[in-house]
DNA sequence: TATGAATGAGCGTTCATTCAT
DNA sequence: TATGAATGAACGCTCATTCAT
């Protein structure tokens, strides 16, 4: 009766969350159990509904699964064009910087965790899906710091490097970096390192790697100091 | 190699190849569909076997997975203990290069693909595997690097960074880049570009990165020293 | 008519149409597709309404089910009885053709393909109705055409035949022939004949069967006896 | 362990008559229940197996019906073979009375009674299935029973009528007899009367029906008589 | 050892029934 | 009165596991 299995007993029926709820409870479930062991039963525990009520709104388990992932690739691509549009134009560097802080709080968020999970898992088998998130997801934000790269080159506050070669390591080391950090238990490589510091020296190995061609002496600093 | 994350050897007699042959199937099949999808009476079929035979092997599904798990993780440790044994003792950067393509190939195998996504799909639910894992696969790896850019850093072929946090950069890059590679039709960025182009890309970026302090840097500094 | 098989007359409230329009909508899906495979909510979408107000005026789907048969059943009675009253009287033949073309009528209503497959398929669990349906449709159908033949045995238009025996033969001639003529696609029997003739072939054949015997009253006695 | 859900506690594992046990039982429980109340698991039950097992031999619930089905309806044409080959040739009066008690025992049993229930209110779901009904059952028998009575015809023990057409009347009445008197509680029509004075009943309705036409007969006799 | 028929617990899905509006 | 969102019991079907052979 008064038992709550999240934590929301006041509200009743506040009647079009319930896609939403579901949603959110099927991103969880899915994400630690993966699609095959996650059951209907727990998701609809987790949004506080019974199972059957999941059917009024989505028609099956693997079309549920479709929605999550559309929903949560769609999310994540509107939080980005968000904070893009917020973002003051600044040097490469330190528009890079920022993008790098905010990519990294993304990667952080228990969403990334579970989306990078189903995608590794799960979407071999869903090819529709996979090709969605390859071009919305990976494709879009490589164009976006392939652009800051660009622009860094072109001023010449970066080396004459291939922008889109450039930006194609970035995220892997944030990606993964993000990863150790949230297992700190499991990786000592990151164990007793915040993540202030991890992400400082993710940033400062990428642009010692972009870094203007040496013949001028300390490349930022001299051009700053200018 | 005689590290047992959990505690039963029980099932270890292997009258011939069979376990080999079933774990071979198993990781297969774990890896297309993930542990909870994955059928025993697929794995037995493709190991040529019936049903029932599994079971004479192993206790049960989630065992033989954990089995499956930790061979072929040291499998991927003696693998590489086997390579380093017969690499020639050269400079850092030749012994980089060298390192980063064996590791490519392994990276590229069906098997790192298979291991990769059960790593991360269903290793949470097994933190000691997790831990067995993290100690034994990624831990190590990062050490041996992190040998090589130290004697790097020593001889002066590379700058002076710490090379514990140059080595956490090296693996990410190549990982995520073999993905790329192995998912072609999904990601315009790696489609056409040479899996030779790409590790040259990556091994070119990271050199960049841990040059020492540019040729530009050294004689002016040893100028000024002077 | 004031006949109840069961007990309940309480929903007996029709503010308005509903209740017929819900007994309607339910014979036709009742008929489709069965009790147990009939959804209450195609019933209330045939009968224009939502699926809640069914509860308004039956208590649940047996019970719904129950009060479709009961209605039908009465409504065929109650047809008959008006169809009778009507009638001229005739000789026993030309009573018996009119009766046997109004019956004839009957059986090729959707209605009554509806009921006879009710009453096959789910009244053995509804011992109540099956008495029911025997006593006020069967029986009192056969004590008809009993009475008609009867007096054309006593008139001499028929032979000196057990009436109630005669009256048994007729309905399962025009029943199934019924049926047959209803599904003409997959019975070639009846597949070129209108219904005109079917009816008259069984009428012809039931009269031959009842005729008197011949100027040679007792046809087969006077062959016996000799 | 001694618990036998039917009656055989004796053989286990006979092998290769699963299927056919499995269908026995789906029949019963089909023809009880019909289609969509039918639960395998009493199927199952009925049979003396586990749920699962059913899935070993039939692919689902509807085919597993489709198989009954078929399965009737082949072994009741074949016991009619069966019983035509051992028929003797006689006077077509004396087969039509054979053929009408072999008939006669088959509607009476529960094979039958099973079949022409679903028959009548399932397999109009399943065109195929009433398509074959309709030509291996009904029209198969229609064909028979018109040629004894072409038989007849043509050597003047019956009077000149259309075969096919007297065909039609046969089955009829004794299919609907025979249903009366499997339900002689709920129908007072048979309720004292023994099968046999049914059977007779009708034999002789239907032999009256096509006897020798009369008019021919009387004046010779009434000659002979004289 | 090896097999594969048999089992039955478990989950996805449906739908009669309830009830707040 | 009427609605339709919500519930949860019930059932079809799957598959890990057992076991007689």
């Amino acid at each position: 009766m008064t038992i709550s299995p999240t934590q929301e007993p006041r509200w009743r029926r506040l009647p079009e969350e319930r896609p939403q709820q579901i949603i959110d409870a099927a991103l969880a479930i899915f994400g630690e159990r993966g699609l095959a062991a996650a059951r209907l039963e727990d998701i609809a525990k987790r949004a506080g509904l019974s199972k059957g009520t999941i059917y009024l709104y989505f028609p099956n388990k693997e079309e549920l699964f479709r929605e999550v992932i559309r929903h949560t690739i769609i999310a994540q691509i509107e939080r980005a064009e968000r904070e893009l549009a917020a973002a003051v134009q600044q040097s490469a560097s330190e528009t890079l910087a920022q993008f790098v802080r905010g990519y990294w709080d993304f990667l952080r968020s228990p969403n990334f965790a579970a989306l990078f999970r189903l995608v590794h898992a799960e979407l071999s088998n869903f090819p529709d899906l996979a090709r969605f998130y390859g071009r919305e997801v990976v494709e879009r934000k490589l164009r976006l710091v392939t652009g800051i790269i660009e622009r860094g080159v072109r001023n010449g506050e970066f080396r004459d490097i291939d922008p889109a070669v450039a930006a194609r390591m970035l995220g892997p080391m944030l990606l993964m970096h993000g990863m150790w950090c949230s297992h700190r238990d499991l990786f000592k490589a990151t164990a007793n390192k915040t993540d202030e510091q991890v992400i400082d020296e993710v940033l400062d190995f990428f642009l010692h790697a972009i870094r203007p061609a040496p013949t001028a002496k300390k490349p930022r600093e001299s051009h700053s100091s200018k």
